[in-house]
DNA sequence: CTCGATAGTGATTGGTCACTAACTTGGTTC
DNA sequence: GAACCAAGTTAGTGACCAATCACTATCGAG
């Protein structure tokens, strides 16, 4: 099917998250890219100038909703109301794994591209950092302007990515009190940790 | 310089976490793990089955070596001061980035293993959620048995581990009154969080 | 000294992958 | 209906990489 070649982009950077979300940078081929959106492999390099640029899309695509999640969630409320509907919001957006690894691969990605690793030599490290802090900021600012409780909420979401990437089911105890239905909500949502 | 098998396995493994830390694992040739122990490539293979046994291996290592900081630092401690002890050492053990990045690769090829991701088919989720659990126990034992505590520990533990993948030095506004010096400890300490 | 075992290498191979160049298809406008 | 342009394809290239095989070097024991 015909499309404009913005359109085409578009599908390529939600065919992208899901690729590179499930196989990493070097573990996802460009013709794997190009199969999930239907037209051909090197057509994707007059869409991108290279791999890496389809690589930052996704990423700079995945965070933007994972804020776009937490403010439809958030929506009207402040402080603790917020932080639990975010949280709660970021279980159901994370459960089908793909936001949440391409999340993760985007940090591992980042840090290769520090430590000399070979590809990635592009400021997607700039980029990611960029995001990031843009996140906690309005995340920061809608629940109430505490940093550390902004923090908090982080911590807990990070250990959430981590429970669901190794392939822990929510029930399960390691997820000790805090997962399953709204209950996930408690930990992160910061319940006045006086300072 | 000629030594025993044994001896080369150990410094394969040590060669490999640097190498699958900063790369990945489809990011990682073994040509680079074998150039970094000082052999050549082919002997890898008779040392490990395959490149998948390496990175496990490496795996191991890394979570085993976790404890091994913890366990250190918190000897003959309990509760808070045990989880601070920890906390602390766990600043200094990810400064470098080796450690935790391979944490972070061992995550992701979890989940790709899930995933249908083509490599790693071999139990490595098992592996991986065995060595984590096993962790999480022996913290959650150290620091007095509260399942709450231990989980609020490694909630800041997989932030910190996000924050120093980004790259934030930890003097960085983003770590928010935790990180730098002792203060680290402060976060994951579990400060009695009553419930 | 030599013989057996263990440590280690060079050459190669079948396969994959990012990216390029040159070409074709389909829609729009006058 | 032809001229033009954007969308899309087929064919190909050089680089890289895990794994195998057949071989050599070095050690320790009798």
């Amino acid at each position: 099917m015909r499309m404009s070649a913005e359109e085409r982009r578009e599908s390529v950077v939600r065919a992208a998250v899901i690729e590179f979300a499930r196989n990493g940078y070097r573990g996802t081929s460009t013709e794997a890219i190009a199969r999930r959106v239907g037209v051909s492999q090197p057509y994707l390099f007059r869409l991108f100038p290279g791999k890496q640029a389809i690589f930052t899309a996704a990423a700079e695509r995945c965070i933007e909703e994972t804020w776009r999640v937490f403010d439809e969630a958030s929506a009207g409320l402040t402080g603790e109301a917020a932080a639990e509907a975010m949280s709660e919001a970021y279980l159901g957006l994370v459960e089908d794994g793909e936001q949440l690894m391409m999340q993760m691969q985007l940090y591992v990605s980042v840090f290769a591209s520090r430590m000399g690793g070979e590809d990635g030599e592009d400021g997607i490290g700039e980029t990611a950092r960029q995001l990031w802090e843009e996140l906690f900021e309005r995340v920061r600012l809608r629940i109430g302007g505490d940093a550390a409780e902004a923090t908090e909420f982080f911590a807990y979401g990070m250990l959430i990515n981590t429970l669901v990437a190794l392939g822990y089911p929510q029930d399960h105890r390691i997820w000790g009190g805090f997962g399953v239905q709204s209950r996930a909500a408690r930990g992160a949502a910061g319940q006045g940790r006086a300072e």
